[in-house]
DNA sequence: TCGCCGTGCTAATACGTATTAGCATCTATG
DNA sequence: CATAGATGCTAATACGTATTAGCACGGCGA
């Protein structure tokens, strides 16, 4: 191993071509501005140095000396590269990936956020986030006080996913749950549908109550519309509920839930959805083998990331007005699991 | 939108401690040289301060005025996140990302490199590889010129997967293709294989060569030990000629390619391994649909993403002494591809 | 000849931190 | 009481770039 070179600086590049550092640095970005005038021949002059020494800015002092780096930070809460929920963060990283790239700024990944109580923390002790513009932050659960932390310190960043006000509104690119549940709610009335049933899985989220609240303001027509709590692991006690309710219809929050949905009706010798309607409320965040074509609709995840990128960008160069927010709608998917309820079924 | 507030700094703190910025720094850094003296109530003052105040250092101040940054460079020749390919680069990524958790770094993914000519180029007008203390070099292939200047900027870095010298060697953490590609050819001709075949694709990379290589050295028995060049889609073409030449083991490069390869076996009524067998020579690089189980290696792809960062942190902080180049050993996947050739098939 | 303006450049400074030489002040020692 | 040494801190400077005020020079009009 050789001695560390010492970086080639302005300063070098300066002595070489008999001008001064303010000289380069003028004539590196390019500057002619009215009042900053360079001679070509001196430009030319500068610029052969730099070309013969293959001299680039270092891109840390600029950092210190302007003001930003280009340099988009990305929180995630869960490991950006997980073996079990890959099929989550992934298709986000992807839009935030390609946008990053079009407007030529780089990623950074806060891998060194310590995990406290099985979560990694924004603020620690050594907090990093000013080593970017701005950050991103995935995940399905955000700590509000963190939020409150961001926006008390005027740190630019966009969240994932919709959130509540956090010491003020929130930035954020979400996806519609409201709409797209309201729609499906909607369509299953249309096919008949009168007992409805919401499966949740108990959560706090903003996804989950943004899920619900389209449930509610969709069903009022419907003769019964309530909630349940579920996981996958109950499925027969889910079913059973569903049952003695006397319900058509279940939108059901977690893929994975509807998957032992129905298998467990299949066990029973119900079909889906001549006996029983079940409609997923989004994409599945693990790997669930299924040859169930389930209705639901799509997350515009990549789209998400893409924008989010955009959102951010704009509340870093303030170029951004008023409040960014924006919630993208999601595609429904037609399925095979919403159906017409067999009149078999006895109802009134 | 408020006017963006300025960073609170260490003479923020050094004034409301009644100090001085330079004992805020040496506290800051927790610094008990023999030539450095802080009175414990000052300390405590300072620290309690920073508390209140949230204080955080600035990560480019601190670069710009050390040496180190605690950022990896994550830079991919396609994208660290594609649609298409992205079962090749996950695994190490994932690797990547556990070890720089475990060391306390940030991953700093070099998104903002532009592509030119299809490929993205790590050397360009505004270049940022000093942004991160070092950077980790992931792709199928990797230019040698770059390579080349990189070794010459004394810039730390570790490839993933071995390369050639460049200017000198360069630091890799690869899989030991060679040695594998051998016991999967040894373990052939313990079965009875005669003439075998190298089914590639036609490739210079390094990966390949190795392949190759751990194949010609291994065969020294054999009565035939050649190698051909094929694509998936010429499945067809490559199974004549397999026959044509009476080889009875086929060591194929590209795992899509023997997938098709098995496919248009068995359309022809061959039985595989019976009358032909065949083995891959790495996991899939893009997803391919097969329920055959193939004989063939497992690239330890995570552990390498782990080493690589391992290696580099060495590199960086010159720990690491001399030659940066490990191979790590590939796990042979027994599979059912691989049996005793069929003696009904005409050999001498 | 003087003043004025346009041109081409440089000196000085800021950005926020780390480091080091060295200045006071106090304590122990002779 | 003078002095040596330990102690606790600060002033100064470096890191490499961007920015801005302003200097020196030459040409031109009056």
């Amino acid at each position: 191993m050789t001695a560390p070179l010492r970086r080639v600086t302005q300063r070098d590049i300066a002595r070489m071509a008999g001008v001064s550092q303010a000289t380069v640095s003028l004539v590196l970005n390019n500057r002619t501005d009215a009042d900053v005038r360079i001679a070509p021949e001196t430009r030319d002059r500068v610029l052969r140095v730099i070309a013969e020494t293959g001299y680039a800015a270092d891109p840390v002092a600029r950092r210190l000396a302007s003001r930003f780096n280009r340099i988009i930070g990305v929180f995630t809460y869960e490991p950006a590269f997980p073996s079990g929920s890959r099929d989550f963060f992934h298709p986000f990283l992807l839009g935030i990936e390609e946008y990053a790239e079009r407007v030529g700024c780089d990623l950074l990944l806060f891998t060194s956020a310590p995990v406290v109580d099985g979560r990694r923390r924004i603020f620690h002790q050594d907090n990093r986030l000013r080593l970017a513009d701005g950050c991103i932050l995935l995940g399905r659960e955000i700590d509000g006080a963190e939020l409150q932390r961001l926006n008390g310190d005027g740190y630019p960043y966009v969240a994932v996913g919709r959130r509540d006000d956090a010491g003020g509104p929130v930035p954020y690119v979400g996806a519609d749950y409201a709409s797209a549940v309201s729609r499906l709610v909607e369509t299953a009335l249309r096919h008949g549908h009168r007992r409805l049933t919401y499966v949740g899985m108990g959560m706090t989220a903003e996804s989950s109550q943004d899920r619900r609240q389209g449930f509610v303001a969709a069903a009022g027509t419907a003769e019964s519309a309530r909630q349940v709590a579920a996981a996958p692991g109950a499925a027969d006690a889910t079913l059973d509920d569903l049952l003695a309710d006397g319900s058509t219809a279940a939108f059901v929050e977690d893929f994975a839930t509807a998957v032992a949905l129905e298998a467990a009706a299949r066990r029973r010798g119900l079909t889906v959805p001549g006996d029983l309607s079940i409609v997923t409320l989004g994409d599945p965040t693990v790997p669930v083998p299924t040859d169930i074509a389930f209705t639901g609709f799509r997350i515009p995840r990549e789209e998400m990331g893409r924008q989010s990128v955009e959102v951010l960008t704009g509340v870093i160069d303030g170029s951004a007005g008023g409040l960014q927010q924006r919630l993208l709608p999601c595609e429904l998917v037609e399925g095979s699991t919403l159906g017409t309820p067999d009149p078999a079924v006895d109802r009134p």
